[in-house]
DNA sequence: TTCCGACAGTGGGGTCGCAAT
DNA sequence: ATTGCGACCCCACTATCGGAA
């Protein structure tokens, strides 16, 4: 299949907004690929590249050689250049990498060269990603999209999925049943404002789990085999030898554990996520990898040393020996867990039967330094990748009046408008503002048109990127809390910073101060 | 007819390792 | 040694479509 028969189809996709238009584009260009070229073509229809990682990126796309006039490309072709991009590795590897791109992009036509910056940059923005991909493969192999749906699910991988359906129809996708050793889309959750709310949505009596403020981790037992994935299924197994470790000493053979690694203190209180990250990210010294998975040296050489150890903590269990659980009610999966695991390793959680005890169990979590809450409905089954009202987050928020000090022009839908703000707070000793981060939630459509009339009106140099304006408007936002930062001058910078509303009846000099960030800073919330 | 779940989009701060400077 | 880049961790929120109620 030509590459340009994909580029037109991703164009009419994003130049249409109906979803199921957009699924009968791309059902029909999925019918169209050759056999061997689904993995890599299926993908392209949702933006994805088979390679996940390539080595290029925004930077690596900005001067691009132009277009070539005929179209010469096949689907097959693309997916070969890009292997041999991936691939450049070592001293020399930019160059290297950037003339193969420019190879490649001086072959392929200004649409095709737009469905390529799209796949590289992973921003294809057509409308359509791996969730209207799903019922197009179901359209074009006249399969329930159910089936498709679950197979991608529980394979994590959406070109094996495409390829089974179109190759093998229902029976082939039949076989994408939960593999100890592969991974599947963890369970999310909705978030709730209060706890009142959550317990709305999930009715009571309920579960309430502690919310830990660290990595989300999949654990996969096969006998002496054991793996851990990320919530988007990267494997980190020789990152975090301490959760092998724990697991190894089960005593189930087979095992499919869902949960979360945090760092704690010398006195087991978490630690902010920031010291959490950073262990989990660190590839294993070399003295970890290779030959024996887990060294108990290294283990005790971390904490000789200060190295920050990773704990993990179970709330779900998949697998148990042979038996899938997945369709299981939760109580029983906790039963289940509870039985094969100990229960040091088990995450905080209580039964309620209202409010007013899951009051007290997020109380009682945020007092020993935890994140907040995850209230579940104990009953509900496993929904693989689902973000269902079974599972519902409250975690507490700050607010705080800061002080708008410039604006970025935005992008995509938000072309034209003025989006992404810069925050400050107040300096008393200076006068001045501190910036503290930016944000570009909680914007209406209508709020977006406001405030750009109102800080063009405030410009006092305009920008293509920014528009830095008089700091006059005061705006309440909404965080989780205040991490330490080396990107902003107070050394400080809000987390999840959100608009909450525009405070017209505040001036500046009313503003929040940097003291009060500092305060809140130091006393961890969230942080 | 209205309501609501799922989806896509629009970006945030921080961490790491690697290559280039 | 420092900087830029890519890839990944955590993520909140709004608009839209289309099926469910």
């Amino acid at each position: 299949m030509r590459f340009l028969d994909l580029a037109a189809t991703s164009a009419a996709v994003g130049a249409t907004s109906g979803r199921r238009a957009k699924v009968e584009l791309l059902a029909t260009a999925l019918r169209s690929l050759d056999p061997a070229e689904v993995p890599a073509g299926s993908g392209y229809l949702a933006g994805e590249l088979r390679q996940r990682q390539t080595g290029v990126g925004w930077a690596s796309l900005r001067d691009l050689p132009p277009p070539a006039a005929e179209p010469t490309l096949t689907v097959a072709e693309v997916d070969a250049a890009i292997d041999g991009i991936a691939a450049v590795r070592g001293p020399g590897s930019q160059a290297r990498r950037r003339e193969l791109l420019g190879v490649l992009f001086a072959a392929a036509t200004a649409d095709e060269q737009r469905l390529l910056v799209g796949l590289f940059s992973g921003e294809l923005r057509q409308g359509a990603q791996a969730g209207l991909l799903a019922e197009a493969i179901a359209r074009a192999a006249q399969v329930p999209v159910a089936a498709v749906r679950r197979a991608l699910l529980l394979a994590g991988d959406l070109r094996a999925v495409a390829t089974a359906a179109l190759g093998g129809g229902a029976a082939a996708l039949a076989e994408f049943g939960l593999r100890v050793g592969r991974p599947l889309a963890p369970m999310l959750a909705q978030s709730a404002p209060t706890v009142d709310a959550a317990l709305d949505a999930t009715g009571a009596p309920a579960v309430v789990d502690v919310k830990l403020d660290g990595v989300r981790i999949q654990v996969h037992r096969s006998g002496s085999d054991i793996a851990v994935f990320t919530r988007s299924l990267d494997e980190i197994t020789t990152r975090v030898p301490e959760v092998v470790a724990a697991v190894r000493a089960l005593p189930a053979r087979e095992l499919v554990l869902d949960g979360e690694a945090i760092g704690l203190d010398a006195a087991g209180r978490p630690l902010p996520f920031q010291q959490t990250s950073s262990r989990a990210a660190r590839r294993a010294t070399p003295s970890t990898t290779g030959g024996t998975p887990v060294a108990p040296a290294v283990l005790a050489a971390a904490e000789t040393t200060g190295e920050t150890v990773l704990t993990p903590y179970f709330f779900d269990l998949l697998h148990l020996d042979g038996v899938d659980l997945i369709d299981r009610p939760g109580r029983e999966r906790w039963a289940a867990l509870a039985g094969a695991v100990d229960e040091s390793l088990l995450v905080g959680r209580v039964e309620v039967d209202d409010a007013e005890q899951a009051g007290e169990a997020f109380a009682a979590a945020l007092d020993a330094g935890q994140e907040g809450i995850l209230v579940k409905a104990p009953e509900a089954p496993y929904d693989a990748g689902r973000r269902g009202a079974a599972w519902v987050k409250v975690k507490p928020r700050h607010t705080l009046d800061l002080v708008v000090l410039a604006v970025e022009w935005g992008s995509g839908r938000r072309q034209g408008w003025l989006s992404n703000l810069h925050l400050g707070a107040r300096d008393p000793r200076t006068g001045g503002f501190v910036m503290l981060g930016k944000t570009f939630k909680g914007l209406t459509d209508e709020l977006l048109r406001w405030q750009t009339e109102r800080f063009l009106a405030l410009a006092v140099e305009r920008g293509d990127w920014v528009v830095r304006v008089r700091p006059e408007q005061v705006v309440e936002i909404a965080f989780d809390g205040v991490q330490t930062s080396s990107r902003y001058p107070g050394g400080m910078a809000l987390r999840f910073a959100r608009v909450v509303r525009y405070r017209e009846d505040k001036t500046a000099a009313e503003a929040d101060t940097v003291d009060m960030v500092r305060a809140i800073h130091a006393g961890r919330a969230g942080g």
